[in-house]
RNA sequence: GGAGAAAUGGCAGAGUGGUCGAAUGCGGCGGUCUUGAAAACCGUUGUCCGGGAGACUGGACCGGGGGUUCGAAUCCCUCUUUCUCCGCCA
């Protein structure tokens, strides 16, 4: 949510950058400084009308204490035509309130000025490209396959046990899952972010705070009986440590790594994009999120790009970096890097992670704000986060790009985590 | 799940209808003293919103929401959370 101080002061400049998201921003931001305006009118009527009132009861209560009660018989009549208008003009102020906020609530975040132009994936900008595409054999497999043949990853137990999209890991899958887990953890702390194990049931105060509500409730599974929901990502938790807060300076920036489950609901099939392990209700990832000051945060997305990037060469798979474009960014983010890697049986890039700077649009919802060093005013920080990285279409890259003759190679980083060095078919 | 108690500033903890944004202590910050530090002493120390170039000024906030009253931290209703006891349980 933009704040708005910085529409009041920008809004040509707003309208013109959210051009690029495909956004026009006239009409919202007309109805933001407009009801703006009426709301501090209406402030600054009702407020002054309390300051007499406030005068006044102490006037009475002053009466009172002297006995005399039809003097404050009088003034108690002319306190109570004055509550009577405070009533109409804070019902007004609620409305303009209302209308301010919903309108604030359907306005994207700005992107950055190095955010490209452009209305979906094909527009968006490759920046970076790592490694060598496998010459794979010809009688290579997709990972859909190969899961079976392992019997590592089993959906039909899956879909027994709950439903298409819930997949089951055993054996040598399971361990190679952990594996993963915990040497993206254990980078992540070696790279100075703190590990975190939060809830992955949230409130609703929490989905509202970094953005799933009001709009995106369709995309999270939730439990009826107690409102409460289970996360998308783990940002949601995360980010919600620090809302209502203000950090100091010093504290800054708050580097958090995480494990957790995530749980979505996506709309339908589409396709053969979503064969094994392409998209899933069920999945686990390790996230990562900084809370800078404004100054700093778009250092701390090169950085946290790095870091993503860094786990992606370790594990030896290709992988290339897409800059987003305005039309293809979500609608929270100021710039967002995506990683694909090369999934070479399905001969595919696949996402694998999106780093994200949200500058303060995050943070204003969440009333995340710090103290800048020796000064008493606080503003609002900026709030970032990445994966690093979801598992399984690393998983499905890896049997695919790794796949040999009558086996399968684990990345040498992932042994001392997994305890194997390769995977053989059938049942072990 | 049942019964009871409680929720106040960074923390501890007073305050049961008026001058209370709130005593006091601790902590924090600034100063005096000191070669330096400690101790002692003095001062200062919440957040949000509005108005103002600013000095400053108005409003709101004592777990959340609602109500009674001229006036609420204080009374009433409701929700949430915490603690104690009982039950159940990895």
């Amino acid at each position: 949510m933009l704040t708005t101080a910085i529409i009041r002061e920008k809004r040509d400049y707003i309208i013109e950058r959210l051009r690029i998201k495909g956004f026009d921003a006239t009409a919202l931001t007309g109805i933001i400084l407009n009801s703006d305006v009426e709301r501090r009118n209406l402030m600054t009527l009702s407020e002054s009308l309390q300051a007499e009132i406030n005068r006044t009861s102490k006037q009475i209560g002053a009466m009172m204490k002297e006995g005399n009660k039809a003097e404050a018989a009088e003034l108690k009549e002319a306190t109570r035509i004055k509550k009577e208008e405070i009533k109409r003009l804070e019902a007004s102020l609620s409305e303009a309130t209302a209308v301010m906020n919903e309108a604030l609530l359907k306005l994207p975040n700005i992107p950055d000025e190095t955010v490209p132009p452009g209305k979906g994936p094909d527009e968006n900008l490759l920046v970076r490209e790592w490694g060598e595409i496998p010459s794979l054999p010809d009688n290579a497999r997709p990972h859909w396959e190969l899961i079976k043949d392992y019997g590592i990853i089993d959906f039909d137990l899956g879909v027994k046990i709950t439903g298409a999209g819930f997949p089951l890991y055993r054996g040598k899958g399971a361990s190679l899952q952990r594996a993963l887990i915990s040497f993206f953890i254990a980078e992540g702390i070696k790279a100075g972010y703190e590990e975190v194990i939060p809830p992955v049931l949230v409130n609703e105060a929490s989905a509202f705070g970094t953005g799933q509500l009001p709009d995106k409730d369709g995309m999270m599974y939730g439990t009826k009986t107690d409102n409460l929901y289970l996360i998308p990502t783990a940002e949601v938790p995360l980010t919600n440590i620090y809302r209502d807060t203000i950090l100091n300076e010093g504290d800054l920036p708050v580097k958090l790594v995480s494990y957790t489950p995530c749980f979505r609901r996506e709309a339908g099939s589409w396709g053969s994009d979503v064969r094994g392990l392409n998209r899933l209700h069920q999945f686990d990832k390790v996230e990562i999120v900084q809370i800078t000051s404004p100054g700093l945060s778009y250092q701390a997305l090169e950085e946290m790009a790095g870091h993503t990037g860094r786990l992606i060469e370790k594990l030896g798979l290709p992988y290339r970096v897409m800059l987003l474009c305005g039309g293809d960014m979500s609608f929270t983010s100021a710039k967002t890097y995506d990683f694909e890697v090369y999934s070479a049986a399905q001969q595919k890039w696949l996402e694998v992670s999106s780093v994200s700077n949200f500058e303060s649009f995050q943070s204003n919802r969440l009333k995340c704000r710090y103290r800048k060093e020796g000064s008493r005013e606080t503003s609002l920080a900026h709030t970032l986060n990445g994966s690093a990285l979801a598992l399984p279409r690393i998983v499905a890259a890896l049997l695919e790009n790794n796949q040999r003759d009558g086996e399968i190679i684990i990345p040498e980083p992932l042994v001392p985590y997994t305890g194997f060095t390769t995977l053989k078919p059938g049942k072990e």
